[in-house]
DNA sequence: CATTTGTAGAAAT
DNA sequence: TCTACAAATG
């Protein structure tokens, strides 16, 4: 799928486990025993369909089993690392380097980690979230603007990560508060006290591991060959101040262990088990055999049961749809309505002829990646939806529902009077996350925000926050609609994204997740983080500062989104895929792009997949004066996909680039500070506890 | 009373 | 992961 999509995947695989995650890889371990317990108590009592639920929960993905996936990825060139350690930060430095140029992942911890820009559930047709740092000063609930990344980092750390548990009583509200009232960890620890809370005396502490931990966890450079921290040490302490980050590995095993070689746990040469298995229907596992590797057995055989057909295997042209059919099913165009995505893996459509081909270009990241995806749990979608819904809250009351995302997608499209639209493109919509939301509502909301955010800038939070969103609500369902597409870009070329995935090798993650490639530019640095306790010296090394240049509009957001314009384009995009007719040939239009040829149907993401635009920032990106990091190029440009290949509507460029820039830290206003922007945030992060951004976030 | 946090249960993958 | 509900708090 992602081939389709012309992206290129790039998997990311988890490595060791980490000293400061010992914690949370316990607990997880022992609920995982705990289900299989479970499950073979169920087994016994003869309830096998119980058993094999719960079996399922006990799941831990092991180096072997990543291992058989990655003879897959090497047979079919699709690049792929083992990170020393945690995923997470070996997919944001490959992004902050420009290897790739997003991420696909479902775990929010991504956004703490300083990720630029994270896609996130996607699902088999491509749809996902995309959630932009830069887009965080959109969000509602709380006002992220000016926020730092090392704000944003210190807040999901207060309430709660996979390094520390959060104070008690202190979830994401709280923790937002107590940040913007100081950003002393030091200070914030005393006036919890003051309150009468107890603080572990140990907590500072523990909080600047967990910090240092997000900061400098070690990752493998593809470049350098060897380990290197997410984010370079400034000078102020060495690695072996930092234990707890995890051994650092000698370059030549550091080596192997990306390569797949070898078990990043045990550190042991991985042998497959050469296990054929009956089962591949997937060619792959017959490639394995061919190639006379030692072929593992096939990723299949590990998920019995598996009825899915993997997108890889699916026709090229699955996306399209029957013209004809459409015109019937939307008597000429005029009767609007949601398509039912065609779903061609289904047993029995197509697959089987070309499956052959088709499958080459699309199937191995494709297969991979979008289960891989969805590993984790994240908040992150949580974030996410809610940044995007979190404009919309509808009306006066201050909070919508939790659910309002996809809700509120749908009733965007109600408004703009097409059906409802299918969750999926609704949920398209939604995504964007933050910033551009801005945009389709823009002018009720802009102003709005603008106020937000002006609000929020002012000393204090509170109260302000319940303002605002009031008003927006009503104009809220616009805007999700708008703003979500950010831009279709056309998409000509084809798209030097990468996506990588990770996978985690052993327990917990299972996979990874992928992160696009190519690049964007944008990126600014990784954050400046400060982490440490005491000084906080921004290490920022790059810098994001470098915005692009155009950024017209990018000085307020809000602002600069026309309303109207974009609303009727992305708004109805998205839901577009109803009324071919009536949607507008705007949306059509994209969405052909999205979808391969035909023009119909493809819902939703003809408009803009952030998958698609991703690629078309790739592509444009160059152009733009981007940062200077090295990003290697890494798009390659391998496979244009057809849906690539269709021309889009152009969006204008101003418009995109805008979004695109760095983020846009300019954009926004933010006094104090850092720049860095950054977010991410929210909270959600907590594997643990996870956050629900949504709550907050958008009511 | 309104806002938050934390937890339990339910549904979907 | 999402929703519902309960407890805590100011």
């Amino acid at each position: 799928m992602l081939k389709h999509f012309g992206v290129t995947p790039y998997m990311v695989f988890d490595g060791d486990f980490l000293p400061s995650k010992a914690a949370t890889e316990a607990s997880r371990a022992k609920k995982r025993e705990d289900k299989l317990r479970l499950a073979n108590e169920y087994l016994k009592a003869g309830k096998s369909s119980q058993a094999a639920q719960e079996f399922q929960k006990c799941i831990d993905i092991t180096p072997e089993m990543a291992s058989a996936l990655i003879q897959q990825l090497r047979k079919m060139d699709i690049p792929y690392v083992v990170a020393p350690y945690e995923a997470d930060a070996q997919l944001v430095y490959l992004e902050r380097h420009g290897f790739v140029d997003g991420i696909i992942s479902d775990d929010s911890d991504l956004l703490v980690f300083g990720a630029k820009r994270l896609l996130t559930k996607l699902d088999q047709y491509g749809n996902c979230i995309e959630i932009n740092r830069r887009d965080f000063c959109a969000c509602r609930e709380i006002s992220l603007t000016g926020w730092s990344d090392t704000e944003f980092r210190r807040m999901a750390i207060m309430s709660g990560c996979d390094y520390l548990n959060g104070l008690p009583g202190v979830g994401l509200k709280t923790a937002y508060r107590l940040l913007r009232k100081t950003k002393s960890p030091e200070r914030i620890v005393r006036l919890l006290q003051f309150e009468g809370k107890r603080v572990s005396e140990n907590y500072l502490t523990l909080f600047y591991q967990a910090e240092l931990t997000f900061l400098h966890q070690w990752v493998f450079c593809p470049t350098k060959k060897e380990l290197v921290h997410l984010t370079e040490l400034d000078g102020t302490r060495t690695a072996e101040e930092m234990p707890f980050i995890g051994p650092h590995v000698e370059p030549e095993m550091a080596r192997k262990i990306a390569n797949g070689d070898v078990n990043p746990i045990t550190k042991l040469p991985i042998i497959l088990p050469a296990t054929p298995s009956k089962r591949r229907h997937s060619q792959s596992a017959a490639a394995a055999d061919a190639s006379g590797r030692p072929l593992s057995k096939p990723i299949n055989s590990y998920f019995k049961a598996h009825n899915r057909i993997p997108m890889a295997e699916m026709d090229a042209n699955c996306f399209s749809v029957d013209p004809q059919r459409l015109s019937q099913i939307t008597a000429e165009g005029t009767v609007p309505r949601v398509f039912p995505l065609p779903r061609p893996y289904i047993p029995g459509s197509q697959q089987s002829a070309d499956g052959t081909n088709s499958r080459q270009l699309t199937q191995p990241a494709p297969r991979t990646s979008p289960r891989l995806n969805r590993r984790r749990t994240e908040p992150i979608s949580s974030l996410l939806a809610s940044v995007s819904n979190s404009r919309p809250p509808r009306d006066a009351s201050n909070r919508p529902p939790k659910k309002a995302r996809l809700c509120d997608d749908a009733f965007d499209a109600d408004v703009d009077g097409l059906p409802k639209t299918s969750r999926f493109f609704s949920a398209e919509k939604a995504l964007r996350k933050s910033p551009r939301k801005a945009n389709s509502d823009v002018y009720l909301m802009l102003s709005d925000d603008s106020l937000d955010e002006a609000l929020s800038n002012l000393p204090d939070i509170e109260g302000w926050a319940s303002g605002p969103p009031k008003r927006r609500v009503s104009i809220f369902s616009d805007k999700q609609k708008d703003v979500p597409p950010s831009q279709p870009e056309s998409i000509s070329q084809q798209d030097s994204v990468q996506t990588d995935t990770k996978q985690p090798s052993r327990s917990q993650k299972g996979i990874s997740q992928p992160s696009i490639t190519s690049q964007e530019t944008g990126l600014t640095s990784p954050d400046a983080s400060q982490p440490e306790p005491p000084n906080e010296t921004p290490e920022s090394s790059v810098d994001a500062s470098t915005p692009l240049p155009e950024l017209p509009d990018s000085t307020s957001q809000v602002a600069r989104t026309p309303p109207r314009t974009r609303l009727s384009r992305f708004s109805y995009s998205s839901k577009s895929s109803e009324t071919p007719a009536s949607t507008t040939s705007q949306s059509s239009s994209v969405f052909s792009a999205a979808s391969a040829a035909s023009s119909a149907p493809s819902t939703a993401r003809s408009r803009q997949t952030p998958l698609q635009r991703m690629r078309a920032w790739a592509l444009k990106t160059p152009a733009s004066p981007t940062m200077p990091v090295s990003r290697k190029d890494a798009g390659s440009a391998k496979g244009p996909a057809e849906p690539a290949l269709v021309p889009l509507p152009e969006v204008d460029l101003n418009e995109m680039e805008a979004l695109n820039k760095p983020c846009g830290s300019e954009d926004q206003i933010i006094p104090d500070s850092d720049e860095e922007e950054e977010e991410g945030e929210e909270e959600a992060k907590l594997p643990t506890k996870k956050l629900n951004l949504a709550r907050f976030v958008y009511s």
